[in-house]
Order: structure tokens, then C-alpha cells, then sequence
DNA sequence: AATCTAGACTTACGCTGTATGGTTGTCAAC
DNA sequence: GTTGACAACCATACAGCGTAAGTCTAGATT
């Protein structure tokens, strides 16, 4: 009978309306930001009321990784394969930079949702289009998502964003005086992190490239 | 005047000691596991002494990643660039693996240890005594770890071991009919996964492999 | 009209990281 | 010796966490 009653069927709560906003959230303030609390209040009801649309912490949060796979491109098998690869690598790749949470949490998540599966499965069947054995398959698989999501974890934990000047940026990270102790570190900050322009994204392209020239070759 | 003064002076605690108490409690109890007071306790102590030797958790959890960096081996000069790399690359992976939580707690930590900073240093090092540039140093170095970080990324959230059989754990992770949805997964299902002595860990080499090549062709 | 049910709410428990402030054992200087 | 400084440790307290258990209410079903 008060405001809350009134508003609510206007807008039902459901899962998918949970783990939205909870990606929201988790965009917005970082993972640690995110409590069932906070969720809650952003979608106007209490904290127990989230327990009849998701199983429990754990269970959202698997709800919030398959939802940022739901957002990567599937290979097409409209372009070559090579094309595929690097069109759907550089998609999983902005969505992990998008949501920079996801990719600390997928250590911990072991049930794979639908997306992910559809995900898996696309890209199967996009490497046995392009003539791969399914042991080829497997391989190619695990060798690009292997690097695709490397990379990234070390790219968000980066201090800085992508168009930040380094110069200054490292000698916050590393006092000067330390770098004398590692000479090679020192030149490769010196002679190559720090030269304007660079910047650490741009070896992505380099490592897919060579990733999947050499599975080409393997074939 | 009590028995805990009494035996203190016998093993003062260190951020060392703390470091490493830290480690061991993680490992067995995983890191959602390891709290101030818990830690404490390990070590005969109360939680807030801990605070006079690390300046608070994320400062542990630094440490803590730092101490996973100083059990690597660092790359071998005697050894060819290749074997070198294999061995080092194995030993990075082995470390992750024995220390399960330290791979999904990389995206957080910003500041490197010594144990890191030496790790790059020798990285580099060992590549441009085998005749990269500085540009192809950055490509080796940002190409490899990104690999075997993210190999271990998934392979720590496999919900089973390396030595389990997977015939019966693919049926509880994928219900058989979802299967039906993805043929191509399915096929690499039963084809590959499933097939008896199938670990995958073992695409690790073939994986760490191609790049190395690729990488050397490239100089 | 009576009953069932889904979805929300309330309360409470044991846990977390850590701010604040006190207590103690050790040692240097007078 | 006594004093004072200092580091290490402890006790208390607070706000926030995930969630177990139980209650309320409005609409649907019988």
C-alpha cells in the first residue's frame, strides 16, 4: 500500500534485470564496489528480495561474465579466417576493457553460461571451416583465448590508460634508482615505453598476428 | 610476563614472515580464505599487529604476488633462447599453479615487486643476447607472459584436476541436451576432451611452442 | 470464499578490514 | 639506576559484508 507496492509492477525484477545492473555497478564503482546492498538499492528493493532471482553471490556473478560474452562478436564465416580471428580476438579484447572486472573473476567461475558456450562453439566450427582437424581445433581454441585474455589481464593492470603520457608514468611505478639495478628494464622503458606514441595496446596486434600466422602453418 | 611474551622474541614477525604465512594460508584455503584475523591466528598473533608490518591488505596481497614472482626461475643465458624460454615459461606456469589465487589477483596489484622487476629485467635480457631489438625484446616479453598468464587463467577455473577423467565431468559441467544446441563443441567434446589420457594441460607446449618459433622468425 | 504462492520485506548472525588508543618489553642516555 | 623513547603487540569499536530464517501482502487458483 505504500509507494514501493505501487511502483513495483511497472518494472519486475528478473535475473537478467539483476545481472545488468549489476554489471552496471560493477563499471561505475569495481568489483570490490559491488554488494548485494548496493545492487538492491540501485534497482529500489532490499538485498533478500535479490535472493529469489539469483542463487547467491557466486551465481551473479557467473550471470555477469556470461553477459559480457554475450557481447563479443561471433567469428563470421563470411571472412577468411585469419580476418575472423582478429576481428572476433579484437572484440573479446574491448569488452574485457569495457568491464574491467571480468577478467579478475574468471578464475574463479568453473560453469560456463550460454554465451560462453555459444562463443566456444562459433569458434570451433569457424576453425573447422578453414580446414582445422578438431585436435587443430583445440589447439587453435586454446592458444588464442589463452593470449587474448593474458594480454588483457595485464592491460588492466596497468596503472595507466591507453593514451597516458609514460614518461612520467614510470617513474612512479619504479624509483629511478631501482632501474639502475635492472639496466635491460631500464633501456627498454628508456628507448621504447617511454618514446611518444608508444603505447602498450599496440602489441596486441603484433602477438594475434604471429599467434595466427603460426596456426595457419600448422595446419 | 605471559606465555605469548615469553615465547615472542624467539621468532620475531616480519613483513616476510607475514608474506609468506599469507602464502601458505591462501594455498590451502584459497584466497577468499586468507583474512587479517585468520592470518594473525596462523602466526600466534592478533590482527591488528599485523599492521605494523604491512601497511594494510593490498599491501599483503603485493607481497604476496611478489613472493609467486621470486619461486620462478629466471631465464638461463647457457641455454639456447628457445630452451630457455621453454624452461622459464614452464616454471611461471607451475608457480601460478601451485599458488592457484595468485593469477586471479594480478588484475588488481599496480605496483611490481623486486622479484618482478627482476623477472622482466632477465627476460629481457636473455632476448637481446639472442639478438632481438629493443621493439622485438617488448614483443617477446609482452607475447609470452601474456600466454602462459592466460593459460593459466583458464586452467585454474577447470573444476578438475589435471589427472581427473573428463568423461564424466563434461556431463555435469554441459547437461547433454545444451550439447545438442552446439554441435561443434560437442564434437570436440567427445572427439578430443573426452578421448582417454586427454589433459589439457598438454596444449600448454604446443601453444608456448608456436610462439617461440614465430617469435624467432621474426628477429 | 478459501487457499496457495511469488516476491518483497525485516531481523539477526558471524564475518570482514581497519581506525583509534592503550599496554607492554627493550634499550639508550643521563 | 632511573628515565624516556620506541617498537611491537593487544583490546575495543565501527561500518559494511553475505545470507539464514521468518514474515507480510497482493494477486492467482481452486
Amino acid at each position: 500500500m505504500n509507494d514501493k507496492n505501487l511502483n513495483r509492477p511497472a518494472e519486475p525484477i528478473s535475473r537478467d534485470r539483476a545481472v545488468s545492473a549489476a554489471v552496471s555497478l560493477a563499471d561505475e564503482q569495481g568489483i570490490a564496489g559491488l554488494s548485494m546492498r548496493k545492487l538492491a538499492k540501485s534497482l529500489q528493493i532490499e538485498a533478500m528480495s535479490l535472493y529469489h532471482h539469483v542463487a547467491n553471490k557466486d551465481d551473479l556473478l557467473d550471470g555477469m561474465i556470461d553477459s559480457v560474452f554475450a557481447e563479443i562478436e561471433l567469428p563470421s564465416l563470411d571472412l577468411d579466417w585469419k580476418a575472423a580471428m582478429v576481428r572476433r580476438s579484437d572484440s573479446l579484447r574491448f569488452a574485457l576493457l569495457r568491464h574491467r572486472w571480468a577478467v579478475g573473476l574468471m578464475d574463479s567461475r568453473s560453469s560456463p553460461g550460454m554465451a560462453t558456450l555459444a562463443q566456444h562453439d562459433a569458434m570451433i566450427g569457424c576453425c573447422r571451416a578453414a580446414g582445422f582437424t578438431i585436435v587443430g581445433a583445440g589447439h587453435a581454441l586454446s592458444l588464442i583465448d589463452s593470449y587474448v585474455l593474458g594480454f588483457v589481464l595485464q592491460e588492466v593492470s596497468l596503472p595507466f590508460g591507453p593514451d597516458d603520457d609514460m614518461g612520467e608514468m614510470v617513474d612512479e611505478i619504479v624509483p629511478a634508482e631501482l632501474l639502475t639495478a635492472f639496466p635491460h628494464l631500464a633501456e627498454l622503458t628508456t628507448e621504447l615505453v617511454m618514446q611518444p606514441g608508444y603505447q602498450y595496446g599496440n602489441e596486441f596486434a603484433f602477438g594475434i598476428g604471429l599467434i595466427l600466422d603460426g596456426l595457419l602453418a600448422s595446419i
